[in-house]
DNA sequence: ATTTTTTATCGTAATATTGCAATAAATAGA
DNA sequence: TCTATTTATTGCAATATTACGATAAAAAAT
Protein backbone atom coordinates (compact mmCIF):
# COMPACT_ATOMS: atom_id res chain seq x y z
CA UNK A 1 0.00 0.00 0.00
CA UNK A 2 1.15 3.82 -0.21
CA UNK A 3 2.89 2.91 -3.74
CA UNK A 4 1.11 3.72 -7.17
CA UNK A 5 0.58 0.10 -8.97
CA UNK A 6 2.12 1.29 -12.29
CA UNK A 7 2.55 -2.26 -13.66
CA UNK A 8 -1.46 -2.61 -13.22
CA UNK A 9 -1.41 0.10 -16.03
CA UNK A 10 -1.01 0.36 -19.60
CA UNK A 11 2.50 2.19 -20.98
CA UNK A 12 0.23 5.08 -22.54
CA UNK A 13 -1.40 5.88 -19.28
CA UNK A 14 2.07 5.44 -17.51
CA UNK A 15 3.67 7.74 -20.14
CA UNK A 16 1.07 10.83 -19.46
CA UNK A 17 1.15 10.65 -15.49
CA UNK A 18 4.56 11.19 -15.56
CA UNK A 19 5.11 13.55 -17.54
CA UNK A 20 2.93 14.89 -15.52
CA UNK A 21 3.55 14.34 -12.41
CA UNK A 22 6.92 15.93 -13.49
CA UNK A 23 5.02 19.32 -14.23
CA UNK A 24 2.81 19.09 -11.06
CA UNK A 25 4.21 21.26 -9.06
CA UNK A 26 4.53 24.70 -9.46
CA UNK A 27 8.45 25.19 -8.86
CA UNK A 28 9.13 22.83 -11.73
CA UNK A 29 6.75 24.60 -13.86
CA UNK A 30 8.67 27.97 -12.70
CA UNK A 31 11.86 26.41 -13.50
CA UNK A 32 10.92 24.93 -16.88
CA UNK A 33 9.23 29.05 -17.75
CA UNK A 34 12.67 30.53 -17.03
CA UNK A 35 14.61 27.83 -19.01
CA UNK A 36 12.22 28.74 -22.03
CA UNK A 37 12.86 32.29 -21.07
CA UNK A 38 16.79 32.86 -20.86
CA UNK A 39 16.59 30.73 -24.26
CA UNK A 40 20.42 30.24 -23.92
CA UNK A 41 21.27 27.40 -21.54
CA UNK A 42 21.32 28.76 -17.80
CA UNK A 43 22.61 26.89 -14.99
CA UNK A 44 22.01 27.60 -10.98
CA UNK A 45 21.41 30.88 -11.34
CA UNK A 46 17.49 29.15 -11.19
CA UNK A 47 17.92 29.37 -7.35
CA UNK A 48 18.42 33.24 -7.52
CA UNK A 49 14.50 32.82 -9.09
CA UNK A 50 13.32 30.81 -7.15
CA UNK A 51 12.17 31.08 -3.06
CA UNK A 52 13.50 27.54 -2.69
CA UNK A 53 16.76 26.75 -1.07
CA UNK A 54 19.95 24.67 -3.10
CA UNK A 55 19.15 21.49 -2.64
CA UNK A 56 15.71 21.74 -2.94
CA UNK A 57 15.99 22.95 -6.62
CA UNK A 58 18.92 20.73 -7.56
CA UNK A 59 15.80 17.89 -6.44
CA UNK A 60 13.69 19.49 -8.57
CA UNK A 61 16.43 19.75 -11.72
CA UNK A 62 16.74 15.79 -11.22
CA UNK A 63 13.00 15.07 -11.31
CA UNK A 64 12.92 17.06 -14.39
CA UNK A 65 16.50 15.37 -16.09
CA UNK A 66 14.60 12.14 -15.18
CA UNK A 67 11.17 12.73 -16.59
CA UNK A 68 13.38 13.79 -19.73
CA UNK A 69 11.72 17.47 -19.81
CA UNK A 70 15.27 19.14 -19.15
CA UNK A 71 18.99 18.12 -19.77
CA UNK A 72 22.31 19.29 -18.01
CA UNK A 73 25.58 19.20 -19.02
CA UNK A 74 28.67 19.87 -17.09
CA UNK A 75 30.15 23.16 -18.30
CA UNK A 76 33.09 23.95 -16.56
CA UNK A 77 32.53 24.96 -12.82
CA UNK A 78 29.04 24.72 -13.14
CA UNK A 79 26.42 22.89 -14.80
CA UNK A 80 24.30 24.05 -18.27
CA UNK A 81 20.57 23.09 -18.08
CA UNK A 82 17.74 23.60 -20.78
CA UNK A 83 14.78 22.09 -22.46
CA UNK A 84 15.71 18.40 -24.03
CA UNK A 85 14.27 19.76 -27.10
CA UNK A 86 13.34 15.90 -28.25
CA UNK A 87 11.35 15.17 -25.73
CA UNK A 88 9.93 18.30 -25.53
CA UNK A 89 7.70 18.18 -29.12
CA UNK A 90 7.13 14.38 -27.98
CA UNK A 91 5.57 15.14 -24.69
CA UNK A 92 4.01 18.37 -26.62
CA UNK A 93 2.22 15.92 -29.08
CA UNK A 94 1.48 13.39 -26.61
CA UNK A 95 -0.34 16.05 -24.54
CA UNK A 96 -1.69 17.44 -27.72
CA UNK A 97 -3.00 14.11 -29.00
CA UNK A 98 -4.66 13.85 -25.37
CA UNK A 99 -6.72 16.40 -24.87
CA UNK A 100 -7.69 16.25 -28.47
CA UNK A 101 -9.23 13.04 -28.21
CA UNK A 102 -12.45 14.65 -26.15
CA UNK A 103 -14.41 16.80 -28.40
CA UNK A 104 -16.46 19.14 -26.20
CA UNK A 105 -18.60 19.91 -28.79
CA UNK A 106 -20.50 16.87 -28.86
CA UNK A 107 -20.28 16.54 -25.49
CA UNK A 108 -23.45 14.57 -24.35
CA UNK A 109 -23.11 15.05 -20.41
CA UNK A 110 -26.12 14.40 -18.31
CA UNK B 1 8.40 21.53 5.81
CA UNK B 2 7.50 18.69 3.31
CA UNK B 3 4.24 20.42 1.90
CA UNK B 4 4.33 22.42 -1.29
CA UNK B 5 5.16 26.85 -1.09
CA UNK B 6 2.11 27.25 -2.65
CA UNK B 7 2.01 30.79 -2.04
CA UNK B 8 5.63 31.35 -2.90
CA UNK B 9 4.53 31.17 -7.34
CA UNK B 10 2.53 32.89 -9.14
CA UNK B 11 -0.85 31.78 -10.04
CA UNK B 12 -0.11 30.55 -13.64
CA UNK B 13 2.66 28.57 -12.05
CA UNK B 14 -0.04 26.83 -9.24
CA UNK B 15 -2.70 25.84 -12.28
CA UNK B 16 -0.37 24.24 -14.44
CA UNK B 17 0.97 22.13 -11.70
CA UNK B 18 -2.85 21.59 -10.08
CA UNK B 19 -3.69 20.61 -13.74
CA UNK B 20 -0.66 18.15 -14.05
CA UNK B 21 -0.70 16.81 -10.30
CA UNK B 22 -4.38 15.30 -11.05
CA UNK B 23 -3.10 13.70 -14.38
CA UNK B 24 -0.01 12.48 -12.41
CA UNK B 25 -1.32 9.15 -11.83
CA UNK B 26 -1.67 6.36 -14.40
CA UNK B 27 -5.53 5.21 -12.60
CA UNK B 28 -6.75 9.06 -13.17
CA UNK B 29 -5.43 9.17 -16.53
CA UNK B 30 -7.45 5.68 -17.33
CA UNK B 31 -10.28 7.14 -15.91
CA UNK B 32 -9.96 10.11 -17.96
CA UNK B 33 -9.10 8.12 -20.95
CA UNK B 34 -12.15 5.89 -20.32
CA UNK B 35 -15.11 8.90 -19.74
CA UNK B 36 -13.40 10.03 -23.13
CA UNK B 37 -14.21 6.51 -24.50
CA UNK B 38 -17.81 5.61 -23.75
CA UNK B 39 -18.45 9.63 -24.13
CA UNK B 40 -21.80 9.36 -22.57
CA UNK B 41 -21.69 9.55 -19.25
CA UNK B 42 -20.67 6.54 -17.12
CA UNK B 43 -20.86 5.81 -13.33
CA UNK B 44 -19.08 3.81 -10.75
CA UNK B 45 -18.93 0.86 -13.70
CA UNK B 46 -15.44 2.91 -13.98
CA UNK B 47 -14.57 0.10 -10.98
CA UNK B 48 -14.94 -2.66 -13.44
CA UNK B 49 -12.47 -1.35 -15.57
CA UNK B 50 -9.57 -0.84 -13.39
CA UNK B 51 -7.73 -2.96 -11.37
CA UNK B 52 -8.35 -0.87 -8.05
CA UNK B 53 -11.13 -1.37 -4.90
CA UNK B 54 -13.96 1.09 -4.96
CA UNK B 55 -12.83 2.99 -2.25
CA UNK B 56 -9.87 3.75 -3.86
CA UNK B 57 -11.45 4.57 -7.49
CA UNK B 58 -13.74 7.28 -5.55
CA UNK B 59 -10.73 9.38 -4.38
CA UNK B 60 -9.23 9.44 -8.18
CA UNK B 61 -12.89 10.39 -8.95
CA UNK B 62 -12.89 12.71 -6.44
CA UNK B 63 -9.34 14.11 -6.98
CA UNK B 64 -10.28 15.08 -11.04
CA UNK B 65 -13.52 16.86 -10.06
CA UNK B 66 -11.29 18.55 -7.24
CA UNK B 67 -9.09 19.57 -10.57
CA UNK B 68 -12.46 20.51 -12.35
CA UNK B 69 -11.16 18.18 -14.83
CA UNK B 70 -14.85 15.89 -14.40
CA UNK B 71 -17.60 16.30 -12.86
CA UNK B 72 -20.43 14.34 -11.07
CA UNK B 73 -24.04 14.91 -11.22
CA UNK B 74 -26.45 12.31 -8.97
CA UNK B 75 -28.59 9.99 -10.98
CA UNK B 76 -31.16 8.18 -8.89
CA UNK B 77 -29.05 5.05 -7.18
CA UNK B 78 -25.33 6.26 -9.00
CA UNK B 79 -23.71 9.15 -9.94
CA UNK B 80 -22.67 9.81 -13.32
CA UNK B 81 -19.61 11.32 -13.82
CA UNK B 82 -18.35 12.75 -17.41
CA UNK B 83 -15.56 15.22 -18.58
CA UNK B 84 -16.43 19.25 -17.58
CA UNK B 85 -16.45 20.31 -21.35
CA UNK B 86 -15.89 23.93 -20.80
CA UNK B 87 -12.80 23.35 -17.98
CA UNK B 88 -11.27 20.32 -20.87
CA UNK B 89 -11.02 23.15 -23.26
CA UNK B 90 -9.88 25.71 -20.93
CA UNK B 91 -7.08 23.23 -20.12
CA UNK B 92 -6.37 22.40 -23.47
CA UNK B 93 -5.62 25.43 -24.32
CA UNK B 94 -3.32 26.36 -21.23
CA UNK B 95 -1.61 23.56 -21.98
CA UNK B 96 -0.80 24.06 -25.65
CA UNK B 97 0.30 27.51 -24.96
CA UNK B 98 2.86 26.33 -22.28
CA UNK B 99 4.24 23.61 -24.77
CA UNK B 100 3.82 26.58 -27.42
CA UNK B 101 5.83 28.70 -25.28
CA UNK B 102 8.99 26.78 -26.39
CA UNK B 103 10.59 26.68 -30.02
CA UNK B 104 12.59 23.84 -30.59
CA UNK B 105 13.81 25.05 -33.87
CA UNK B 106 15.95 27.75 -32.55
CA UNK B 107 17.23 25.13 -28.97
CA UNK B 108 20.45 27.00 -28.65
CA UNK B 109 21.47 24.52 -26.43
CA UNK B 110 25.14 23.49 -25.14
C1' DA C 1 48.14 24.93 -2.06
C1' DT C 2 44.28 27.24 -0.46
C1' DT C 3 40.12 29.39 -1.09
C1' DT C 4 36.02 30.25 -3.58
C1' DT C 5 32.26 28.91 -6.48
C1' DT C 6 28.97 25.74 -7.98
C1' DT C 7 26.28 21.66 -7.78
C1' DA C 8 25.07 17.13 -5.81
C1' DT C 9 24.14 14.09 -2.07
C1' DC C 10 23.00 12.60 2.64
C1' DG C 11 20.18 12.68 6.52
C1' DT C 12 16.15 13.95 8.54
C1' DA C 13 11.59 16.07 9.61
C1' DA C 14 7.07 17.30 8.08
C1' DT C 15 3.49 16.41 5.14
C1' DA C 16 1.04 14.19 1.19
C1' DT C 17 -0.39 10.35 -1.50
C1' DT C 18 -1.92 5.74 -2.43
C1' DG C 19 -4.61 1.90 -1.33
C1' DC C 20 -8.00 -0.80 0.99
C1' DA C 21 -11.21 -2.92 4.61
C1' DA C 22 -14.97 -1.51 7.12
C1' DT C 23 -18.74 1.14 7.29
C1' DA C 24 -21.99 4.82 6.43
C1' DA C 25 -25.43 7.16 3.47
C1' DA C 26 -28.80 7.35 0.05
C1' DT C 27 -31.80 5.67 -3.32
C1' DA C 28 -34.14 1.68 -5.87
C1' DG C 29 -36.74 -2.21 -5.87
C1' DA C 30 -39.11 -6.10 -3.54
C1' DT D 1 -40.43 -2.01 5.67
C1' DC D 2 -36.52 -4.71 4.33
C1' DT D 3 -33.08 -5.65 1.16
C1' DA D 4 -30.07 -4.83 -2.56
C1' DT D 5 -27.21 -1.46 -5.12
C1' DT D 6 -24.21 2.26 -5.53
C1' DT D 7 -21.10 5.70 -3.94
C1' DA D 8 -18.77 8.29 -0.18
C1' DT D 9 -16.32 8.47 4.06
C1' DT D 10 -13.45 6.94 7.88
C1' DG D 11 -9.43 4.97 9.69
C1' DC D 12 -5.22 3.16 9.03
C1' DA D 13 -0.73 1.37 7.06
C1' DA D 14 2.81 1.83 3.61
C1' DT D 15 5.21 4.72 0.78
C1' DA D 16 6.40 9.12 -1.62
C1' DT D 17 7.23 13.96 -1.78
C1' DT D 18 8.89 18.35 -0.25
C1' DA D 19 12.18 21.06 2.01
C1' DC D 20 16.48 22.20 4.04
C1' DG D 21 20.95 22.09 6.89
C1' DA D 22 25.19 19.97 6.63
C1' DT D 23 28.49 18.29 3.88
C1' DA D 24 30.88 16.33 -0.09
C1' DA D 25 32.84 16.74 -4.79
C1' DA D 26 34.91 19.08 -8.48
C1' DA D 27 36.66 22.69 -11.04
C1' DA D 28 38.08 27.89 -11.03
C1' DA D 29 40.43 31.57 -9.17
C1' DT D 30 43.70 33.47 -6.13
Amino acid sequence: MGATKTEYFIDRHNEIANIAKALGHPARVAIIDYLIKVDACICGDIVNELPLAQPTISQHLKELKNAGIIKGEVEGNSVCYCIDEKNWSKFHKIFNAFFGKYNPAKGSCC
